[in-house]
DNA sequence: TGTTATTGTCAGAAATTCCGACAATAATAA
DNA sequence: TTATTATTGTCGGAATTTCTGACAATAACA
């Protein structure tokens, strides 16, 4: 958890607009960052300082630049981690997203008028990107100005900016429907790993548990692991073979 | 086929200066419409009258307007349709789209400085979505500018503009994938339909023939038809029951 | 040395999909 | 009227996949 308590100065409010200027209006991007750990599921949310309402991690894209690295970019700030598994999965944009509303309460509580910055006034579509990551290795950082970033459990969200509620869960049924058929948790888990740690993954993304042999059917089948010696973890039971993501 | 060899006049040039401020900038809706009749999938390609390169048919979105609602007017101005299924599928904003090099060039042949409208020389993101309709009910209709707008087979496309070959590709997967698990045809059938009819649709979307018997377990299954009684058709055999999508 | 907890494996059950075969039947030709 | 032809409906078994319980193997611990 971050916490560094910045308040909103002029001159980060000058480095903003300059952001809004170089980039692309009216479009923003959102990143649903899940984070993996111990059977956990979480999410990576931010805040402002002055008000209570929870926000993914989002940013814009530079006039000269693609939207899959802007999309990167944005990960890589918050969370310090390149070429991880980063996927679009929709672009949100009904008209009565109110962004407006909320950026004219925050810049309120700033006593800024927000008719200075008639940019902000402006309709926002955003396009979604998720990506799945192992919370124990991330170190969040909080973006221009905002207060705060943390791992918010799945299941117990707090309350969330514009429709992000409905973001996330447009993330997690597109990441679980894509669990059939492709392999997106091989940044997670580390370089060697028993089959009941990858099971464990699967069932917390998909918030079910699954039958032990059927899952190990499945993925042997998948034909993309790589089985080594066993190893002696240190349990009062036979020991589990050591896998490996094939090369 | 329209062909209406329409001149592009400065009425129509402050037309489209007007649109473009109404709308969101640097940003487009890119309709793949797929046309389907008697075994043959088709797509909706329009053209501008000085220029050998076919297109999507596009458009912009309203400053007040949900996205999805601007896909469904685009695609109600070029086909005259309503109600149809349309889905979006991909948002694509490499910053490489070559979207200026194409306006300029456009625009040099009516003998026009494209330094005169800046915004066309910026860059565009562009949401795209697909449908699926009848192309034999549809009587296309030239957007704002273009010249013709016609039907092209999908193994035999013209050369397209920008990434839109990429863009329809992309559909056309999505769309084959999300036949598995959806039913996307009902706009496409007549109100009461035989087996055979169903299943020469989907042979045609998924370019492969499918087994008579094992297509219609599979179907039946989803438990999305009803049958209704036998009609004489006039082949020279037993005649196929007919069924009609429950309601 | 026995107990305990977990693992690897396998065989059979259950479910799904695949596929060939055959009778039914409506139009057409004889 | 009758035989032929083309296509349909359906059934049953083969092949494949998925599910599930059972049991032996084994490493740590008491």
């Amino acid at each position: 958890m971050i916490d560094n308590a910045k308040e909103t100065t002029v001159d980060n409010l000058l480095e903003l607009i300059h952001l809004f200027d170089e980039s692309i209006p009216q479009l923003s991007i959102d990143c649903v960052i899940f984070g993996f750990h111990d059977n956990e599921l979480k999410v990576l949310l931010c805040k402002h300082a002055k008000i209570d309402l929870w926000a993914l991690q989002g940013g814009h894209i530079k006039q000269v630049e693609d939207i899959d690295i802007a999309a990167q970019r944005i990960l890589e700030e918050r969370t310090g981690l390149r070429d991880i598994y980063l996927k679009q999965f929709h672009t949100f944009g009904k008209a009565s997203r109110p962004t407006y509303v909320f950026l004219k309460q925050l810049l309120e509580r700033e006593n800024i008028d927000i008719e200075i910055f008639p940019f902000l006034k402006q309709r926002f579509i955003s396009i979604g990107y998720y990506s799945l990551v192992d919370f124990q290795k991330v170190t969040p950082s909080v973006g221009l100005y905002f207060e705060r970033s943390e791992w918010f459990d799945i299941h117990n969200l707090p309350t969330l900016v514009f429709d992000h509620g409905e973001m996330i869960e447009k993330a997690l049924e597109t990441m679980r429907l894509s669990l059939d058929y492709q392999l997106i948790g091989f940044n997670l888990m580390p370089p060697t790993f028993t089959m009941k740690e990858l099971q464990r993954l699967y069932e917390t993304i998909l918030g079910e548990t699954l039958k032990r042999n059927s899952f190990q059917e499945k993925i042997l089948n998948l034909n993309i692991l790589e089985r080594l010696e066993k190893q002696y973890l240190g349990g009062a039971h036979k020991a589990p073979y050591l896998y490996k993501f094939k090369d």
